[in-house]
DNA sequence: TCCGTGTCAAGAGCACCGCTCTCGCTTCTG
DNA sequence: CAGAAGCGAGAGCGGTGCTCTTGACACGGA
């Protein structure tokens, strides 16, 4: 019908998002480096030359993953902000940092191709920077929205202006208008623990080292969060905390 | 002439020893993936199926470069503790953790083999978790020592009792004996910062985010250790800190 | 309706990979 | 000194990503 719909278009889309679900089942199962073009035309009843058609190459393909992986930790980060209220800012990060690790527990190995070592050959090209911060543009916000609802208050005094510090992040301290440098620096930190933990679960760091895992996750978090400055106000609930 | 080390013997240690050094050669300029015995067979002018007299297998060749890279950065991190005065605990916990990123920036694509993605097939033998552990062993002596020596002060109180944590950790805290649960919590919470932190350098997350990557280290560094309950005591000294 | 154009799957082939096996040769050892 | 053990070379297996050519098919304009 519509010049844009023909047989040919539809069937190309849908057989380019065939492969792209047993690119990332495969990924499930043999992990990045064993994604094989191949493989993957096998299980389709293709021949492996045919899928040059809809992918240039296998980091193109790659590529994709690596996008659409991105995008489901941003979009599980993005619904888990919103399902908690928005004046209990504490208790939404504490929810932001839970659904990064549920996402990264629930996808392991899609985990380990966005946060683990990078691709030898690969870079990643412009369009994955968009759906990459989708996460941390939401720690902007509620860190950003803390700040301005006076929730957030300053830990020990803010950077000295000296501080080589104090003019850096620009990215970061743009997603958190007005927020001063020391919290800015914390948040960083928090973000960097995030990951550091959920690497640690995924990777099997803390396999044979801690069973709760659940709650060693939560207590930190929790503590994390009131080290950068922010207090349970508002609602009394929400960060309950240990003690 | 000595039973142990003939012509043959000597030879074989030195061609082993070879092969791990043009091996870690090329892990740096095309990474774990990219490491073929082919090609270091070819750079040894030998053929590739002359490898197997020395590893059974790629991933053998790969354990030893594993668990050089864990030597290589537990004996940098003992240096680094050892070369600051034993009373300045915070000044020590601080060293340490600059050793393990400047070890990893250094060596990014075998702190990438040691701490990024798992390699799919490959699972870790037994060999590898003594030297794994070194850091850390010489991060439970710090917290040891500090506890001892009464610079340990308890943050908020530790946990309750009741907390499935109380019981957990059982291999962390035998590295620091007596340290109350709630220290042992923050310390691997400041474990998975550091880790986490190194992580972002090395990986290329914070590529156009930080400038000032080495200020912003040392910050967070400073600060999670006054978290943990550490000050500078003893020498006014050695914990400059912020502010 | 028909025909040129562009898309498609398929196949052959290139260079590479890890790994196995056999074959002579050297070296060590009883 | 003779047998055993270690050694490098070579051929070969099945796998990989990727390229190029070939022939069939669907599409859209005349």
């Amino acid at each position: 019908m519509s010049s844009s719909s023909t047989a040919r278009a539809r069937a190309r889309a849908e057989l380019t998002q065939e492969i792209v679900d047993i690119a990332r089942g495969q990924l499930a199962t043999s992990g990045a480096a064993g994604l094989s073009l191949r493989a993957v035309a096998r299980e389709m009843g293709m021949v492996s030359s045919a899928l040059y058609r809809y992918f240039p190459s296998r980091d193109d393909l790659l590529t994709r993953l690596i996008i659409d992986g991105y995008d489901a930790v941003g979009e599980a980060v993005e619904r888990s902000d919103a399902a908690v209220d928005p004046e209990d800012v504490a208790g939404r990060l504490v929810a932001v940092c839970h659904a990064v690790r549920t996402w990264a527990l629930a996808h392991p190995h899609e985990y380990a191709l966005l946060h683990g070592s990078p691709v030898p050959g690969y870079s990643a090209p412009q369009d994955t920077v968009g759906p990459a911060v989708r996460d941390t543009v939401v720690l902007g916000r509620i860190i950003g929205d803390a700040w301005a609802s006076g929730r957030l208050v300053l830990p020990d005094g803010d950077l000295p202006a000296g501080s080589p510090l104090a003019d850096d992040l620009d990215v970061v301290r743009e997603m958190m208008p007005g927020v001063p440098a020391a919290v800015v620096v914390r948040a960083v930190a928090l973000w960097a623990t995030l990951y550091g933990m959920v690497s640690f679960e995924v990777f099997g760091t803390l396999d044979n080292v801690v069973r709760e895992r659940d709650a060693l996750f939560d207590h930190t978090v929790r503590g994390l969060v009131a080290w950068i400055g922010l207090r349970a106000d508002g609602r009394g609930d929400g960060v309950g905390g240990a003690a």
